[in-house]
DNA sequence: ACGCAATACCTCGTGATATGATGTATTACA
DNA sequence: TGTAATACATCATATCACGAGGTATTGCGT
């Protein structure tokens, strides 16, 4: 998928994917990958930048001896998902522009 | 409209611009503005990107006494805007995650 | 004649950010 | 014993949108 387009959804598809159980970020990669592939040095980037854009919480754990850090959303983060959802509005109109026939000699 | 989202759509609605008619720099930031609000400083910086992919050819001619450098689309920028349409697809299943519902007590 | 808005182009520096390469450390399993 | 999987992290690099600022002309009001 063309990465320009893609990063208008690699925040919003992070904290989509935390928003109805808290998750780790070795399984968030796996969770995401049939939707959009992300390397992990890109998410544990973006963990990083919505943790401190206080978007999202974190807590460590343990987990068979392994660390593990488990994060979960805040108000902010379902709202910053709240946002996305009104400006998808604004994408699909742009869509429809992008992919407008030429109305001359056209037909559908 | 977020900055990120937008990316994905800024070389694409360029294009579309052009598609039916050729067009220049001036002319192209009006067209595009009731979708998208495109500076110029960014509007010719991918107008040179775009010339340079041979997405578009340009051609200069006087109007007015002023120049205007008009912008024709290649069949390379035509093909970039069917990839465009069939990575949409993407973008809507996409969507679609970010904003399920939770399926335990929500009904819609 | 003068000033200002509109037209029409351009460059440069900056900040944001996605990603590959690379590193550390443990567990699971053949 | 070695290799894959699990689980985290940092750094350098490349891309790119955009504000600030620049040049030059036309058009219009006063």
């Amino acid at each position: 998928m063309d990465i320009q387009l893609k990063r208008g959804l690699l925040d919003v598809c992070v904290l989509a994917t935390i928003k109805n159980e808290d998750s780790y970020g070795y399984q968030m990669i796996k969770d995401m990958k049939p939707y959009l592939d992300m390397s992990e040095s890109t998410l544990y980037t973006i963990l990083k930048r919505l943790e401190a854009a206080k978007l999202l919480t974190v807590r460590t754990a343990e987990h068979g001896g392994r660390l593990r850090k488990y994060y979960h959303i805040t108000d902010l983060g379902l709202s910053r998902i709240e946002e996305f959802k009104s400006e998808w509005q604004k994408m699909v109109s742009i869509y429809q522009f992008v992919t407008k026939e030429d109305e001359r000699d056209e037909q559908g």
